[in-house]
DNA sequence: ATCCGTTCCGCAAACGATTGCGGTGACGTT
DNA sequence: AACGTCACCGCAATCGTTTGCGGAACGGAT
């Protein structure tokens, strides 16, 4: 008992008129009678018509409908991006079709081709942790269509990207603590493939090597979440080789090293400084308190949008492309603070 | 230079062949030759063919998309409802359209009419706190649209839903308190025209009562977020009126309560026991660490999408309606241990 | 030579809406 | 009487795909 949706035709009959009139008539089109136009509106809006949007996309050749593939959305980051990507699309009159990819290259391929076979106007993606491959993306900038990156980009695709200074803000974070006198600074890095995790790594060195420092290898360990921080900071304990500050890669990595050190009998800051990454809704609220950057996920979402927007009204062919850098705000609260 | 996309009618003009039988030979229509399928599987490959899902849509009147209605993305307990969501209706071939309400009525009101003039073939919604009106859910249903409310359900539409037992559940949380000894119980509401916060009342009334202890209206305040908790456990220091323990209708609130209390010099449980709803990804990183209602979303979620996965493809008329009611997890943790 | 059965394929309608173009009737003008 | 003008409306094609039906071509049987 479905498809009981009213249509134009419906219209059209009970008025004894014909499909067109009713749609111009709806539309205020100057060919049709005054009278005409008030019977059509009335009982239009008497069966509740809704124009049928698939009608209209198959005519009109577009969806007005944006896809955004993200890894995973229940991180404080990227729900809030998806935030300002709504208020964006909702307010140019576009919709917005959430695919995740849970960090896997194979979801976020098949996430790619079910917005493609939907033929959404436009784009956005930040690639999944797994994502090494590039020919999907590739293909998408190839058939022309709008795409835009946001945080994590796709390296050598030609397409536009909201991203911000990793390694500036990752410098910063790590200076923050040498300048308070930290020599022994580790880093609990994420995978290196992604641009993110890499240029927050270099930041990390750079500024070790501005505050001439040596980085010390077994001070920079793969750990970019709760449970891989909690193993390194064990790890850190039973061999003596205890870091008087860290900068991780995220938040979250940043509680599970704090967390641990704290269970341990060692007290943060005084001991060992800690400083994430994105500001989470968790970073004020730990004990004490995290030191972080914020990543202005929001504002990433709503620039990323504008881009993309721009590009899918230009619609023209122009293929310049454009990357905008935001500057990450480090945020220092108690975990870092002597 | 957009709609480049390859069509059906590409192939059949390039092979000298009908658009029919194109189509036939991609579906392995015995009535084509094999000669002919390998020929236009051939093509379809290389010209990287991808059937329009918009004119499938118009054709057979569905659109394998289902649209979620949901307050805000933001929060950990609706971020695992969708993570939920995602998953059944992915592994169901579905695709789904999210779009918040932001907690205001007029989004949630046009949120769902771009919804069904995008004629997703099911709808999942958690009401806004500002809802009090549901016409345009009673003309869903009136529709014979597929239909599941979770969490926050519409009294009166008759619609499935999916919900945790409020009342049981803050009951619990209640009565693990009193049990304690606590005698002075305060309560942090939400809008009592939602239901769970309603539940949510009523569950710790009873536990009250259960435990011979009089209600306090003094100790009832509505707050449901950080801010107003901060405000009302200032207030409770004011007037001298500091409670034992507190029951907070979210996470969020019960840590504002916490913090707020710590900052004043009360010692979190000793003098005042706390305790939250929701087990967000927060609970477990305070200190101490929060006692919570974990109120299962990810599950939530799927469960929702499996009721309105049934819903459309029995596709019946049967107007049946179910509700689920999961139970809630009472997580005790070191906000309310002695 | 006629008929039948296969095999393979195309025509055209349909889904709901838009739109260029043509058509109809009522008027006014000469 | 013949024609032009205008207001108003319908026909039909179109978007990409599916599908019932009909039909051509061929071989084999009668």
């Amino acid at each position: 008992m479905k498809g009981n949706q009213v249509t134009i035709k419906d219209i059209a009959k009970q008025l004894g008129v014909s499909p067109s009139t009713v749609s111009r008539a709806l539309q205020g089109h100057p060919d049709i009678s005054e009278e005409t136009k008030r019977q059509v509106n009335e009982l239009a809006s008497k069966l509740k018509y809704q124009p049928n949007a698939i009608a209209l996309s198959l005519k009109h050749k577009r969806t007005r409908i944006i896809g955004v593939i993200i890894p995973e959305i229940v991180h404080f980051f990227f729900s809030s991006v998806i935030s300002g990507i709504e208020d964006v699309a909702y307010d140019a009159g576009f919709n917005v079709i959430i695919c995740q990819s849970n960090e896997k290259f194979d979801r976020e391929l098949s996430n790619l081709n079910t917005l493609l076979a939907q033929r959404v106007d436009g784009i956005l993606v930040s690639i999944s942790k797994e994502t090494t491959d590039f020919q999907h993306l590739h293909r998408v900038v190839a058939q022309n269509i709008p795409l835009v990156f946001f945080d994590r980009i796709a390296p050598g695709v030609q397409a536009s990207s909201v991203i911000i200074d990793d390694h500036y803000s990752a410098y910063q974070a790590t200076r923050h603590m040498t300048e308070a006198g930290r020599k022994r600074i580790a880093h609990f890095a994420g995978p290196q493939n992604l641009s993110i995790s890499h240029n927050r790594k270099e930041g990390y060195l750079k500024a070790l090597q501005d505050s001439q420092i040596d980085p010390d290898p077994s001070l920079i360990v793969e750990a970019d979440n709760f449970e891989k921080a909690r193993m390194a900071v064990i790890n850190f304990i039973h061999t003596g080789n205890i870091p008087d500050g860290i900068f991780a890669v995220n938040d979250i990595t940043a509680i599970g090293a704090m967390k641990t050190l704290q269970k341990h009998g060692y007290s943060v800051p005084e001991d060992v400084a800690v400083v994430g990454f994105s500001d989470g809704r968790f970073s004020a609220i730990t004990e004490p308190p995290l030191s972080s950057v914020d990543q202005h996920g929001y504002e990433m979402g709503i620039i990323a949008t504008e881009m993309l927007l721009k590009q899918i009204l230009e619609d023209a062919g122009n293929n310049s492309t454009e990357t905008r850098v935001l500057r990450g705000d480090l945020i220092i609260r108690g975990s870092s603070k002597i």
